[in-house]
DNA sequence: ACAATTTCTACTTGCCCGATAGGATTTCAA
DNA sequence: TTGAAATCCTATCGGGCAAGTAGAAATTGT
């Protein structure tokens, strides 16, 4: 029953570039991300032509280039993002609603597994598509807030502050930054 | 999320063997098992090597051997099956009940993903650690009967008769096929 | 004792996943 | 206009799973 690395490393990136998208960085480099999850970088890099293929992410190339979310966050459902990543959620393909095939068993209709496995698939669906990473987001923050961590982007932050410390004051990005420091100090 | 066909093809023939026990047939052959399921005949062998180690099922060898249920139907649990055969039921490591081992991630009291994997892996093992074989085997047998399906090992059974019906006709296994193709007929 | 049947054990093939490597392309800034 | 930095593209490698093949070991019925 398991999320494959692929889908694991695909929803870490994703709710990692929506904290920092709340936070006001709304875009965000391959290299930071697996640098702050500690993910392969190269296999990032795959993972995000796919997830650039389905619509949830875009990207901007060249230097100060990166990724940033596709879709509204309270659109994307962790259901669909591992629906496109791995594949169907359903233990057996029997059972599943997006991509339904037959089994080897003679009888669905009368097939103990595959009625247990149609309950499994339920529970995940109930779970998976209902939540979006919208309240995910929002639930990491208050409980970051809660417990006085600082979000998972504060360092970035800081280190941007102080190269901009040695430019000219009256740079307009440091109302952004102003922003993040202050989420990150809360 | 999916469940290995390993995984897939040791419950189709526990369930198989439940049914036919109930039937009054406690022991069956992998080659019955494999032609009524369709599964590859060598595969399940393994498979069912890897069944008796875990005390699930009891072999017997040579002429008229095969394999038989090792445990009590209501004892066996198909989260336990799956763990076995499978490894653990949680999609990721670090919500694992039975074999935790950490994430990449840094911090897991604020991981978003981490307790959305959580809700997940509790609503899997809340079906799979629950319903035992016996009540799915219960429940099958009971919708066969209702919709006037013969079990699965009616054939097999058919054939037995016709077999003994070509000897002496007072066979002490009658009774034992009498029960086998009544619950057929019903 | 022998032959048939079945479980056991080992090896092999093909395929997908996870990961790595190198280069091509685009963009920004000096 | 040059170079640095980032995304893009393609090829490759190792390991584990699904499945098939071959044969040995054990047990039962005749």
């Amino acid at each position: 029953m398991k999320l494959s690395k692929r889908g694991e490393y695909a929803l870490r990136a994703l709710i990692d570039l929506g904290i920092a998208s709340e936070l006001g960085r709304p875009i965000l480099q391959i290299s930071e991300l697996a640098a702050k999850e500690k993910l392969p970088v190269k296999f990032l890099e795959q993972i995000f032509t796919q997830l650039k293929a389905g619509g949830y992410v875009e990207s901007k190339r060249g230097k100060l280039g990166g990724y940033s979310l596709g879709k509204k966050m309270n659109r994307i459902k962790f259901g669909a993002v591992i629906r496109l990543i791995d594949g169907p959620l359903a233990p057996i393909p029997c059972v599943s609603q997006t991509a339904y095939a037959r089994c080897t068993c003679p009888d669905e209709a009368h097939c103990g597994l595959r009625m247990l496995m149609l309950d499994v698939r339920n529970a995940i669906s109930k779970i998976l598509d209902r939540y979006s990473l919208a309240e995910i987001v929002d639930i990491t923050l208050r409980k970051m807030r809660r417990d006085k961590v600082s979000p998972a982007f504060a360092a970035r932050a800081l280190n941007l502050q102080a190269l901009l410390g040695s430019l000219p004051a009256a740079s307009p990005q440091k109302t952004l930054i102003g922003r993040v420091s202050n989420a990150a100090q809360r």
